[in-house]
DNA sequence: AGCACGATGCTCT
DNA sequence: GAGCATCGTGCTT
């Protein structure tokens, strides 16, 4: 079996939802170096993710469908490739990519982008201020419900991935996952967040 | 530069 | 009714 990791895909490829059908943390460590793109009132706004989480099915007791399959978390249990979308702290919008086979519910919550195009687009929608947050890239790139169960692998819905910068092992931190505050260990401190270190 | 806190509304029990 | 995969402000060092 072929095994996919960002560099087998050339610059600007879309990416294919072979990539998100495969175990959850090798998707999020391959993510990261990946461009995500946003077609927002036929404006190109693109940025280059450097931080991503795995959220890793039922067991996990981080992850939303640890309370089994509900309105809210179905989608993490559909085809992977496809965008979670959900709404938290009462305004806050997080994006997430499905992973793994339909049925099995697991995704990666998309953390930080570096801005690449459409700049200046995604900074005055964020009034000057900085993208870097998982509800700040969703803010800067007008993603909100309309775009919750979406497939990302065709740019019919305006928001996809593109095969972008390899990014080498030595370049990546791994580190306990982020705001579980409640979440009981071992879950809490799983090292299933990905960075990119900054030079 | 870091910490505390309040905002604000959806989701599920 | 409680809890929340956060952010911005304002205050303290």
């Amino acid at each position: 079996m072929h095994k996919m990791s960002s560099g087998d895909l050339a610059a600007g490829t879309i990416l294919p939802a072979s990539f998100f059908n495969r175990p959850t943390l090798e998707v999020s460590r391959n993510l990261l170096g990946i461009h995500l793109v946003r077609l927002l009132d036929g404006e190109r706004l693109s940025g280059r993710i450097v931080e991503c989480e795995a959220y890793i099915g039922e067991e996990d007791l981080g992850c939303h469908a640890s309370h089994g399959k509900t309105a809210r978390t179905a989608v993490m249990y559909g085809a992977s490739g496809c965008a979670y979308v959900y709404f938290t702290y009462g305004m806050h919008w997080m994006l997430n990519v499905v992973t793994e086979r339909a049925g099995f519910p697991a995704a990666v919550l998309l953390r930080a982008i570096l801005p690449v195009e459409g700049v200046e687009t995604m900074s005055a929608r964020r009034k000057g201020r900085d993208i870097l947050g998982p509800a700040k890239l969703t803010q800067a790139m007008g993603i909100d419900a309309r775009q919750n169960g979406i497939d990302l692998c065709n740019r019919a819905s305006g928001l996809w991935l593109e095969a972008g910068e390899h990014v080498p092992d030595e370049d990546i931190i791994q580190g306990p996952r982020v705001g579980l505050f409640t979440v009981p260990e071992p879950w809490k401190s799983m090292p299933w967040r990905f960075q990119v270190k900054i030079r």
